[in-house]
DNA sequence: GTGATGTCAAGAGCAGTGCTCTCGATTCGG
DNA sequence: CCGAATCGAGAGCACTGCTCTTGACATCAC
């Protein structure tokens, strides 16, 4: 990935490098609709135009640091889930879940541009799929480790009408589970993100104030609602 | 409400009406990134600054359609509940669930505006708050009246940390319920907005198709989570 | 080595934005 | 009826993303 043959291709990939960078700290403080190419090229001492042979445009910029924050974020969730014991299922499923709240704190415009409202006009960028789907990956292996061992609790039937959709996410999940426990996972997944998205964005403000005890009592609901034992 | 006084209180009335419903157009179309106060002006024949005589900012435009938008999703929500089978609780949670699904798939960039990401530079205006809890208000009374029915399945213990937080949830929303049937609520509640949220944020392409079926499966299985017996 | 080729930063410029201020005209209240 | 409050218009400031042209530089083939 790195060693590009010429000085120019080594100069060039430094320089888009120093520019998502500069970004991405500019995207840290000022949110995603203060980020300005212009504000970038002046702190690089350069002029706003010599941005625009690196990237074509703002929205360009942005793809670049999504797929950048789905990477981080992916990588947080592994590191959670590989310090945790294997065995224990419903720990490896918390410690994700802590992981993904913790980032998201850490990093609350990056988190937003990721899960919050699609900003930059309704594009949905294809090249962002492969990260966006590595926090889905680590969740999809829990609990199919967990289905694997016998270690789920049974549950309800899931409808036919769904078949299709789980056949497709079992497949891309590499997931070797009943489509009942598939559709579990996707509620507890949507409700992981949905109270993350809501602590960060004020919907909790003057009503939960203990947000971590809240946030892992939640948690493991969700957890067992996915069918793993605590 | 209406009846200014004088003329000029009436047509000023009139004045702010029309530049929210402009707005509000603009919004559903274009995004809040691109409602542009001179476009409004341009829209209404008259000129940039003249608006500044009845919104006092950008934000504070924003700010009046925040507040139109939760009491729409409200509104929506309340006359589901209405419609549904007053002893038939989990119909009723599934009703409101519609409903709130509905009208964001109807008005996906308002809905964007009010649990996405906080676009305007990270504020959180007091004045939101009361038109914010109407559908919160509404799930917590069917809860609680299907609690004080004896229809609740019984739950597992809240952690005593939660204990403050739900007795202020119990107040602000005059639920007569204990703290583990609160708790399991607001789980639900966040499970409802985070699936809405990630079908509408692009979450679930190429992941669920049959987006209606999957919902009410979800919201079935969160109903049941919060002690719903289908 | 030298000349052609491609890449680069810089600058000017366009169309648009939110917002402020001033200046006449209109309308209201006493 | 007259002073005071309110209003729309216009000019202007400091920004933004983006385009196009120009001249300097490095790279590569010969």
């Amino acid at each position: 990935m790195s060693a590009g043959r010429t000085a120019r291709e080594r100069v060039r990939a430094e320089l888009i490098r120093e520019i998502t960078e500069i970004a991405r700290r500019q995207l840290a403080t000022e949110g995603a609709a203060g980020l300005s190419l212009r504000a970038v090229a002046r702190e690089m001492g350069m002029v706003s135009s010599a941005i625009y042979r690196y990237f074509a445009s703002r929205d360009e910029l942005l793809t670049a640091l999504i797929i950048d924050g789905y990477n981080a974020v992916g990588e947080a969730v592994e590191r959670a889930d590989a310090n945790a014991g294997a065995a224990d299922f419903a720990g490896r499923w918390l410690a994700v879940c802590r992981a993904v709240r913790e980032w998201a704190l850490e990093h609350p415009h990056e988190y937003a541009l990721l899960y919050g409202s699609p900003v930059p006009g309704y594009k949905a960028p294809e090249d962002t799929v492969p990260a966006a789907m590595r926090d889905t990956v680590v969740l999809a292996r829990i609990i199919g480790e967990a289905h694997a061992a016998g270690a789920l609790e049974p549950s309800g039937p899931c409808p036919p009408a769904l078949a299709g959709d789980m056949a497709r996410v079992r497949s891309a999940l590499f997931m070797d589970v009943p489509d009942e426990v598939i559709v579990r996972g996707l509620t507890a997944w949507a409700g992981l993100y949905g109270t993350v998205s809501f602590e960060l964005f004020g919907q909790f403000n003057n009503v939960i104030e203990e947000r971590a005890a809240y946030f892992d009592h939640t948690m493991t609901l969700l957890g067992r609602l996915a069918g793993l034992k605590p």
